[in-house]
DNA sequence: TATTAAAGGAGAATTATTCTTATTTGAAAA
DNA sequence: TTTTCAAATAAGAATAATTCTCCTTTAATA
């Protein structure tokens, strides 16, 4: 992902394109674990060493808003952010907070094809996501 | 549900019957809508109205530690809880803290045999939840 | 280059939750 | 039934994540 490609993010928003938006964003694709705030802000301050914690929590606030990145729910008191804002779903390791994307479009098309049939009553449904909770087994990586 | 229902609940997890505990987990269950800690509080407190905070927080974590009840996904920094403990999905409403029980044993099925067929590399499955995000239609009720 | 609404910084305030310590109590044993 | 004591509760202080306030700085337009 250029810089280029970050700030023209921001521009189609209509948002100011600032050095604290910049690193953010970048640093919540880069990281791509799905980030905390303070995840964040550890990972910025090695170029940006005088970054505000409330910058921090009001640019992430701004590109929520935005539909730039997406709250990422969890059990812990603590919010987490990812930039991927195609429909997906999230494999949950039950034994850590690791969270990971999971891209499965067969899965897409078998969970739309089942509820186009079965519908809800008096529900309109916008997004399905399956919470795919689990154990990594070990292999020596990550 | 009966009273000695809720006891038997906490007696089979070897956890001692003390009227807070009743207390609480009799909440969870007749409020059926995820309650957050304060709107536990809120309805043990006609009954209890001496009953503290603190309190509340812990009788939670240890009906969570002996699985008579479950920590509720959000992205809001508060945490809810469900009592129903058979594996089931959550429907969303993207509009308002609504969050409604889907049981469909249909689904289980489909899913639990698209899994069986695609695994997924490196990670044991322990349990499937649907998200099912969207919009309740107006319709008079609640 | 000047203008100004928007954004950032710093620290105080708030909110949900956890911790601490003294007191009380459920339930096993006598 | 009474005693015993580990476990549970109450009350309030402490903590951690997040939000707010207010003043300063800056990006983008004119």
């Amino acid at each position: 992902m250029k810089i280029e490609e970050i700030s023209n993010k921001l521009i189609e928003k209509g948002l100011r394109v600032t050095p604290q938006r910049m690193a953010i964003l970048e640093a919540i694709i880069k990281l791509n674990n799905h980030p905390t705030a303070e995840n964040i802000i550890e990972y910025i301050r090695k170029n940006h060493p005088h970054i505000s914690l409330a910058t921090v929590y009001k640019v992430l606030d701004a590109l929520v808003e935005n539909s730039l990145i997406k709250k990422v729910k969890t059990e812990k008191d603590i919010m987490r952010y990812d930039a991927l804002m195609e429909s997906h779903h999230h494999i949950y390791c039950s034994d850590s907070d690791r969270i990971e994307d999971y891209q499965d479009n067969e899965l897409n098309e078998l969970l739309k094809k089942y509820f186009d049939k079965k519908e809800i009553p008096n529900f309109k449904i916008e997004d399905l996501k399956l919470h795919i909770i689990g154990r990594f087994l070990k292999t020596g990586k990550k």
